[in-house]
DNA sequence: CAATTAATTAATTAGGTTACTTTATTAAAT
DNA sequence: ATTTAATAAAGTAACCTAATTAATTAATTG
């Protein structure tokens, strides 16, 4: 079953580099890089894996019927056409595992239970004006429960945690008066695992809610092409992720990423930070501004067209924001690609590609190599998706940032 | 012999994740991690290595004995005074291997050979306005023969590689006219490692020349203490490198922490680059403009007292610079501190790093977690250093962010 | 044109090796 | 006598190479 690729608890210990290998920490590891290169190509049949990764035919052979008999892949037909015997592609089975995905916004939660190969089975949505957390664990707690009753019985145990996304020091942001807001900043106190852990007795995992949106698009969406670029995801806030060697770089505090903090330059020449520069939120200042109902803009994709004299301003500036922004973080590492997305519309998130692309022509760009700016695929769902990930990868994909698990 | 631990060639393959396990690929992994971890601690027994490194007492045993008969690595004097057998702490052997050390710079070339343990044996200095190919090369060659002669014959085949520290795209900075225009503008198309090939059968590493002044900092200056930072080095003109994971990371161009590329704020609020705002060639400048002879800088120390007049302005500003991009970096990537080092005294760099300290607790932090500011500890020679630790790394000891070698 | 043979490729089985673990032993100190 | 470090011996897991089985296409022949 999928214990035996669980990830080891580690002692912490001072100066540890990295850990030993042994054999099982070998097994592990390679039948991990197996499910991953799978993921990765959809369907692979064992020659292909063993040249990918560099192991022996039987190797993979007998690694691949382990993880059979274990239901996480399944044979595909076998293809013909070719001169020799036909070679049977393998890919995960979707019934292998199972995740739930939660997304804590400011404006909504989503909880989603997501399958081995990212398919989203059921979903459950709540609304509010700020997020409380008795509210948010109830929802939760009584999500569970319903998503949990639409599965087979026989695969419930193949549900294998929760994964949160939820934005950094959330109580950070809101300014809000009066017992509410007391309730409100009881997030700062409140440690999210253990509250689920009173009602729910799956892993948790938090990830900060971009990095996971960061996630979803790194393993479901347009990531899979680049070895390593930085993520924008444009929200009421702006957020961002990093990968690094095809694999999403939370650091050390979970707070890598954090493109919204990255130096803006205002109207007036002075410092101030991208998130108050590019968010949504300035675009909904302005229609609040003209009287505007800016519900629209998350509930209507066609509004957008309709808005278009506000928009287009802010588009515009967005764009230039985003590609001083992008080549910003080439400096720091040098990053193949730049992927936007956000919670928008596709000709949105298409046109302001385009207009970055455009900027970023424009720039000063001596001693950077200058990254390639592509849209994302996932959009507004990406963060709960992404959160849903973190327990699939932690039990059975490799990570190539957390060193290999020991025996 | 060292060649054990070489790491193997890989085919280019599509969609590789990483590379699967074998025995051989294990040993190799937990070798190379014992000889980092007595790297690391300078001088450990067996116990504390197989603790650190979650390995069995007998697996460490075998490892070791196998290292000390290479001559990698051999025991210390044995440590009385507790209970028990006393320990036999082991060490590096300094004769266990070699490096040459090129260091390519915009006034002078530097040569050093290094031993295992990171003394520097020998060492050659060449001067000159502006560096051309076929001077750097012969001055190379002839640097190798000299120093390779100091070496008792038995060890010269312990000289593992030459690493070379060369800044990115060097014929992008000059502006030169005539014909040494031209021959210096050959650099561009100079494959640096096919050239030493003609005259050399060793293996060649070429470095970004902040990425590896960064290198020699993680491995024998303050780098140690910290797991990941960003690393700032002030040059004629300011570069930097990025540490991940306790290991340098290069960037799959080797341009990751190019952080003179980062955008700053000019006085008129333009966008500029860090480079053009906070680099020692802004000091020289600053020092012609008033008739001072600027050679001076790099060569007397107590020069810098003298002109304090002209020093401390620039302080100051380097100083705010350095602050906000410490933390643009940090929007990237959540570093635990920032290192600041340069080609200045001592003193210079206390003051500036208690500066910029004060500079960054004045700035906006909302979504960040503020670094530590730290002082680098190795100075001018770091980047020759650093280049030099390239090919025994690449030998001997382990890389978190390369994968793991085949089998 | 059908039947046969050759060639090719995929997947598995068998046997051997490596490098790890656990358990036991020896050595040297307080 | 007890404690701790280091090594030795025995056992095991997981890999590799080489050989085998299987399934197909391609070529040849009567």
């Amino acid at each position: 079953m999928e214990g035996d690729y669980v990830a080891r608890m580690e002692t912490a210990l001072i100066q540890t580099i990295s850990t030993g290998l042994s054999q099982s920490g070998v097994r592990d590891h390679n039948a991990r890089l197996l499910l991953s290169l799978v993921q990765r190509n959809v369907a692979l049949p064992g020659t292909d894996i063993a040249r990918l990764s560099g192991l022996s035919a039987p190797t993979v052979s007998s690694i691949l019927r382990k993880l059979e008999s274990d239901g996480l892949v399944e044979r595909g037909d076998a293809v013909r056409g070719k001169v020799g015997k036909p070679s049977i592609p393998m890919r995960l089975a979707p019934t292998g595992a199972y995740a739930f995905g939660l997304k804590i916004g400011r404006r909504s939660a989503n909880l989603l239970l997501m399958d081995f190969v990212g398919k989203v089975r059921a979903e459950v949505h709540l609304s509010y004006d700020y997020p409380l957390p008795s509210e948010i664990f109830a929802f939760l707690e009584e999500g569970i429960r319903a998503l949990t009753a639409d599965l087979p019985a026989d695969q419930r145990t193949r549900i294998c945690g929760i994964g949160v996304a939820a934005p950094f020091e959330l109580w950070n942001w809101h300014n809000l008066k009066g017992p509410r807001a007391k309730s409100f900043q009881t997030w700062k106190d409140v440690s999210i695992a253990s509250e689920i852990a009173r009602f729910s007795p799956l892993p948790v995992m938090v990830t900060n809610d971009a990095t996971a949106a960061c996630q979803a698009e790194h393993i479901y969406g347009r990531g899979k092409a680049f070895r390593d670029y930085a993520y924008f995801f444009i929200g009421a806030f702006i957020g961002g992720g990093v990968v690094l060697n095809n694999s999403v770089f939370e650091g050390r505090q979970g707070n890598a990423g954090a493109l919204g903090s990255l130096r803006s330059i205002g109207l007036n020449g002075e410092s101030m930070q991208l998130v108050d520069a590019a968010s949504l939120h300035l675009l909904e200042a302005r229609l609040q501004e003209v009287d505007q109902d800016t519900r629209q803009l998350w509930t209507d994709p066609t509004s957008w067209k309709r808005l278009s004299r506000y928009v287009d301003p802010w588009l515009s500036q967005t764009a230039q924001e985003l590609a001083k922004a992008s080549l910003s973080t080439c400096a720091v590492i040098d990053f193949e690609a730049i992927l936007i997305d956000g919670a928008f519309p596709d000709h949105i998130r298409h046109e302001l590609v385009t207009r970055v692309r455009r900027y970023v022509a424009t720039q000063d760009t001596r001693g950077l190599i200058v990254p390639a700016i592509e849209a994302g695929s996932i959009g507004a769902n990406a963060r709960a998706l992404g959160a849903a990930c973190g327990p699939i990868r932690a039990n059975f994909f490799l990570n190539t940032h957390q060193g290999l698990s020991a025996a």
